[in-house]
DNA sequence: TATGAATGAGGCTTCATTCAT
DNA sequence: CATGAATGAAGCCTCATTCAT
């Protein structure tokens, strides 16, 4: 970013760009935007817009920033159910708390999918040519702490050495599945089918054998 | 495309800017592909392009096509390993010949994607651009067939209602974790731990409850 | 033209080309042919075009030039009314000959516009970009001999000193008087309405005193 | 028109292109004027022509109109002279100041058409190909609004039913008269000659018998 | 600072013409 | 002679970026 946006004025012409940029994605798509398109979105001149960002690239990656923290503190606001007793208690059957977490995450993305008139889509979609690799990354970071945190209060008794395959693994699957699905325009599935399938494949995982031999 | 290639100067020429397409892809990137860049690499003038294919997308559509019944064919020809009497009378528990099947797919996976200097890497990448939705079609529907024929002969007794779910859910699981896992330049994890992680969730996945309670 | 049609073949393939030349101009428009288009509709190859026309142009004129002859027989033979001796008595009144010839040859010249699916309509359009100004030369030159001829049987007694301007004032006038006409989609005025007036005007202009007083 | 040219450069802007755009056809014909030609001439960039114009089509129909409605204006400013009270009682042969008037038109018509090297020439050639139909549309307009109120003040007694006819005749007759006439390389006519013919034909035809037999 | 006019490299596509077979 | 594949100059238009006001 070309200046700080210490003034007022400054933040708000910043703020003002980053979402004319999340407009024109949604409506064109990631590689329909154009610089025109945005400063005129956003109320502003071309030239406001090159002086707050070194180009095109630096406010569409101001965007997926703002985006990837949002959802990450959204992520940690979820009212995920800790686990009873009993159920810790009757190991690798116990996984009703788990489960209800884990299709609670699902149902999130769902949302977030759909949300925003598909910009979040839009955005997972192209991750690959995004300037940064924040997004995946701070999601994917997001979820390891949750996991990680959610794994050690609740199944201290099971090995998570490989938690962060796993959640690798789980963190991708779910999340392109998911996407790969919305894009689908022919329902041959509905979005609970994929959800519960998801979900089992999740818990099964995650309930499944650790570092098992193999 | 705009000729039939009877001749077989034709072929060749078909052949030869398919095949520029091919390495311009892996050069410059699916969106950094010009029209000029790709008669060059097959040596020919962007006229003899156009005697050929009706525009720059005609031609990726081409290259997107052969390559996808390439793997489909590919994929018919591994040499998967039928259940033996035992394992299909053991149960759930009886999953080696599965587990060994699922192993050999997912590193035919990588080494797929890890060919031709990451050709179908970048195609995959960009699914959602591409001219033809037949890549993931092809392999999806190779993979239905395939897993189909695969549980009906192993799998007589166990319910495969929501099997077209189960292939969805993996085959994305799948594709896009390995994609994801490749594009990650810093290499926190092994290929193999990935490769055994995904084979762990498959297998569970598809030996788990079918329809079960939920 | 590149090569004498002496052969048999020779001329075949030149007439094909031309009447695919027509029929693409038709269908076309003057300059939406190209040597592809014609090469195609006369069923040969666009080589063949070139060893028997020098480029393009050289088509269009053979077209012109063939059509322009073929006009210029029709007109020689349009049954053109002999003057009565009563009317050429009768002095300056006695045009119902002459009115009844101009109609003939207007309504003459719509038949001809109209025909051929507005092959004549879009060449005289576009005259001025013809390679050849024949079709203007001849017909006007048809146009002038017969109306000489016409007038020395007919009128020897009026003088007919500048004939030559008043032909080239009325050819024109009428053909592109209709030509616009034609040309109107909104049709405002009836065919029958363009032509009487034009007659009207005509007669009137050719039997008005000659080179008198201005 | 892509941006209105409410300041002051825009609209110098503007012109320059169009006063380019009408070099550019006088030296290359209509169909000769590319878009870096154009640009090139104002002395601008490629890109400027397209920041006012949506396409080289827009180009010239902003030239059209321009000097459609200067040669209107200036139609409308010729000096006609009013009949006097003599003529009009003197019936059908009190025509000198109609005579006066359509000589004084066709003169002004030549000199348009003679004047800026020719550029009003080639546009009326090519009317058929002009984006729009506004400069015949507009010349005719006003030649039957002019007309009309010539002949409603000059000419009360005579009848007018056909008018619009017989200015349609009139109109195209003229105008692509000259229009052939400057055309034409060898001066077999003089312009003069060409102008009393005309004006000896318009006025005949004017003051000819109205919705006589026929 | 803010503006938006101006830039011009660069991408896509067409089509008249040639020439090896 | 016939073929039609190959050529490549040329045209149109876009858009990220700069810079004078």
């Amino acid at each position: 970013m070309r200046k700080k946006p210490k003034q007022k004025r400054s933040r708000q012409m910043v703020d003002a760009l980053i979402e004319a940029t999340a407009k024109c994605v949604t409506e064109l798509g990631l590689d329909g935007i154009t610089t025109h398109h945005i400063a005129e979105t956003a109320g502003v001149s071309v030239g406001s817009l090159y002086q707050y960002f070194d180009d095109k690239e630096a406010l569409v990656e101001a965007l997926v920033d703002k985006l990837a923290n949002e959802i990450s503190e959204a992520l940690r606001r979820l009212p995920l159910i800790e686990q009873t007793m009993m159920e810790q208690a009757g190991g690798a059957e116990g996984t009703a708390g788990l489960k209800g977490n884990v299709n609670m995450i699902i149902q999130f993305g769902f949302a977030l999918l759909n949300s925003r008139d598909g910009l979040y889509l839009e955005l997972v979609r192209n991750w690959h040519s995004l300037p940064t690799d924040r997004v995946m990354d701070i999601l994917q970071q997001t979820f390891m702490d949750l996991s990680r945190v959610y794994f050690l209060k609740n199944y201290q008794n099971t090995p998570i050495e490989d938690l962060h395959v796993r959640i690798f693994i789980i963190a991708n699957s779910v999340m392109f599945t998911m996407v790969r699905y919305i894009g689908q325009p022919r329902m041959l599935m509905s979005q609970e089918e994929i959800t519960k399938g998801l979900t089992e494949m999740v818990v099964g995982y995650l309930s499944g054998p650790g570092e098992t031999e193999y």
